[in-house]
DNA sequence: ACCCAGGCGACGA
DNA sequence: TCGTCGCATGGG
């Protein structure tokens, strides 16, 4: 027999948001599931566990309150809607259909930037061990027994050496370089805000370390811009193969990452190089 | 022993 | 603007 938890919350239904697929399509590297399905997972210093339970979303938000965990989930954006753009392209749709239910989180930017920094020319679990470490070991450890993301401030102040536990390899200079370069202000993610996509990937370019893939990514996932279309490998061969030569992104219109996001998990999912 | 992983920067043509 | 290479590390 189920034991009663503390108060669940309903924050949406399975229809509306898919949690297996929204955090496991390769956007977010620290939420985990339990044997019991329950996911847990940390934003902004707040825990959360979250699970599916009759048709519903359920979830247990100690710290914090729903209308925070409903951002986050970007649960106020029609997603149906935004995927009506997408009918053009055959191989599109599929991965759309295929993708049903995931939603674009609305990431820290600075986790975003700092976990694509450490994906560059790595795998996801490599990516999820790496991140985990960088966490438990300058991050703060909160009631919940989960870490924080560390603070850019606070991975200033270290040295390339003080990251040898994480065993980044070379990822470890471009980590502290970013860190330094928010905690300084010479990269100002309020700023970032008020830009339009391709300005705020120009600006973030200009870190030594952070190329056009990764700044469209943190743009993307930090940022919640949702025009950024983040091409790598497995992007850009599902365009050589399933779009036409001369087909421009920006195509897809205002929803163009969602798009990127559905081809990504479809053709790690379905296509083996 | 090789090859690859949600790339990037440096360099040369 | 293009291709090519080295970069750390770990898993297949």
């Amino acid at each position: 027999m189920k034991t009663l938890q503390s108060a669940g919350c309903v924050l949406s239904s399975t229809q509306e948001l898919n949690l297996s697929k929204t955090f496991e399509c390769g956007q977010c590297f620290r939420w985990n599931v339990n044997k019991s399905g329950i996911y847990t997972g940390i934003a902004y210093g707040h825990s959360l566990k979250i699970w599916e339970e009759n048709g519903l979303i359920i979830c247990d938000a100690p710290d914090c309150d729903l209308p925070f965990w409903r951002d986050y989930f970007d649960l106020d954006t029609n997603y149906a809607a935004a995927t009506a753009d997408f009918t053009q392209y055959d191989y599109l749709q599929s991965c759309a259909k295929y993708g049903e239910g995931i939603h674009i989180l609305k990431q820290e930017p600075w986790e975003a930037l700092c976990s694509f920094i450490i994906s560059q020319c790595n795998n996801i679990p490599r990516i999820k061990k790496i991140v985990e470490c960088l966490c438990t070991n300058f991050g703060e450890l909160q009631p919940s027994g989960l870490f924080s993301f560390p603070s850019a401030e606070s991975l200033a102040v270290l040295s390339e050496r003080d990251l040898a536990p994480l065993h980044s390899g070379y990822r470890a200079a471009y980590i502290i370089n970013a860190a330094r370069a928010v905690a300084e202000k010479s990269l100002d993610f309020n700023l970032l805000y008020s830009m339009d996509a391709p300005a705020a990937i120009a600006e973030l370019s200009k870190i030594h370390g952070v190329g056009k893939k990764v700044a469209s990514c943190t743009v993307l996932f930090g940022l919640h811009k949702m025009d950024s279309f983040p091409i790598d490998v497995w992007i850009k061969r599902a365009l050589d193969k399933h779009f036409p030569p001369d087909f421009d992104p920006k195509a897809l219109g205002s929803y163009a990452g969602l798009a990127q996001q559905y081809i990504f998990f479809y053709a790690r999912s379905n296509e083996s190089k």
